[in-house]
DNA sequence: CCTCCACAGGAAGCGCAGGAGT
DNA sequence: ACTCCTGCGCTTCCTGTGGAGG
């Protein structure tokens, strides 16, 4: 193998030249690769996915309307808080970012003492973290855990106030916050403009929930949503402009082909218009066939790069859980190869515990189980029932929906829990 | 008709780590 | 050095529950 290799690079052009006459030379495919290294990419940035894009097809409306929300900023009167619903990959948090962007612009021109920041709730993850990375927008440096919260506030207030700031803050996906810390913080948030002139906060949350509002105290609510903006899915045929565009920017002429690009289009249509994962699909089917060689992406390479994704996401999903959760779910997996398709809670606990002891570590308690089961099941690796027995009680009936192959691929990666694969538990004898 | 199973899932609180202020 | 604060993962304690079987 090596051999051949080197003597393949040493003299490839001419190999090359009498394997284009024709002949069955092994080597032609690999040494054509090689030297022509057929590039479909010609700019990678532009398929990723924190990249905002100079134009955004179908979304004009929703850019104009926010800007004019937003606009009295620039003449340092504070605007409304806006309200932003729509389901993922419908290009709220593009809009917001684009706006920000052209904004800031305008603010760093004029030189302005307006500030915009973006914080994701769902990755910032607690108040704290989001107070904190409010502070940090305005310059205002804070430790990441050890004070208390009132005193972060305090700090991004007096901020404010002394910088003579006015803030637009960007909650991406409020409504994670909100369910699980309520509503406090907003009220908080909504009231920190009294007694400030010339400076403050505007908000502007956005949520794929649309019964987020259920969640919110009517005070909150009104303030928040002093202004609205509804994203709708894209259909198909606005996908395919937005495909097309990037596609534009993004690759060598001709490398994707249109009916390519149709196929993403329709392939992410067909799951909620989520403009996202046309985006990734069409990347990934772009690699695929850059890796592959090929110089045009074709309709096996976007079969080929479903299927990666699929695979990816559920590996990624496995083998960053935290452990209990992953003992867990070794424990349904091997219940399953004992033939106990969908055990109950009871019966997976039992079995968790023995695999727990199988390799020496500690069980938690079944109360614990139970809601990292039920933390599986917002995941989407399994799917949880509640049914009643009658006499036999009241449990929740599991099911995998992942497939076990793939679960089993996640955990051989994993030193301590590999060896389990091969452990055979009580309840599947 | 009533009981009672086998849990679900809420509430409270504990211990720890990390940090600020004094 | 000490007190006070937070988030986080967890336990303990508790109340709720639909229907098979007595």
């Amino acid at each position: 193998m090596n051999t051949k290799s080197s003597i393949g690079s040493q003299s490839g052009e001419g190999l090359l030249h009498r394997k284009s006459r024709g002949g069955g030379d092994p080597l032609e495919e690999v040494l054509k690769k090689a030297l022509q290294r057929p590039r479909i990419f010609v700019n990678r940035e532009v398929m990723r996915s924190d990249y905002v894009p100079e134009k955004l097809p179908h979304r004009d409306e929703h850019i104009r309307r926010l800007g004019e929300i937003l606009s009295p900023a620039l003449s340092l009167s504070k605007p409304s808080n806006v309200f932003i619903y729509g389901k993922t990959g419908t290009g709220k948090t593009a809009v917001v970012r684009y706006v920000f962007k052209r904004f800031q612009e305008v603010v760093a021109g004029e030189d302005l003492p307006v500030a915009f920041a973006y914080v994701n709730c769902r990755i910032a993850g607690t108040e704290y973290r989001v107070l904190a990375e409010l502070c940090e927008s305005i310059g205002v440096k804070v430790p990441f855990t050890g004070l208390a919260k009132a005193e972060v506030f305090a700090r991004l207030r007096r901020g404010l106030k002394e910088k003579g700031v006015l803030l637009v803050a960007c909650f991406d996906e409020i409504d994670a916050l909100v369910k699980s810390y309520g509503d406090n913080l907003l009220y908080e948030l909504s009231r920190i403009n009294e007694g400030m002139e010339g400076c403050g906060l505007t908000m502007i949350g956005t949520s794929n929930d649309l019964h987020f509002k259920d969640y919110l105290d009517p005070r909150v609510l009104s303030s928040l949503s002093e202004e609205e903006l509804v994203f709708h899915p894209y259909t198909a045929i606005e996908l395919v402009d937005i495909l097309s565009e990037r596609a534009r920017l993004a690759f060598r002429e001709g490398a994707v082909p249109q009916e390519i690009i149709n196929l993403c289009a329709a392939l992410a249509a067909s799951e909620h218009g989520d403009a996202r994962r046309a985006i990734d699909l069409l990347r990934v089917a772009a690699e695929v066939a850059e890796r592959n060689g090929d110089e045009v992406v074709e309709e096996r390479h976007v079969r080929i790069a479903q299927n990666i994704i699929e695979r990816g996401r559920i590996f990624e999903a496995i083998s960053t859980l935290p452990l209990h959760s992953k003992l867990i779910l070794v424990s349904m997996l091997l219940l399953t190869r004992g033939n106990v398709l969908s055990p109950v809670s009871g019966m997976i606990y039992q079995t968790y515990k023995e695999v727990c002891r199988q390799i020496g570590i500690e069980p938690l308690t079944d109360r614990r189980v139970s809601s990292l089961i039920s933390e599986l099941d917002m995941l989407g690796v399994v799917k949880s029932e509640l049914v009643n027995m009658g006499r036999h009680g009241r449990t929740r009936r599991i099911i995998l929906l992942t497939p076990p192959d793939e679960i089993e691929e996640a955990i051989r990666g994993d030193e301590l829990l590999s060896p389990l694969l091969d452990y055979k538990p009580s309840a599947a004898r």
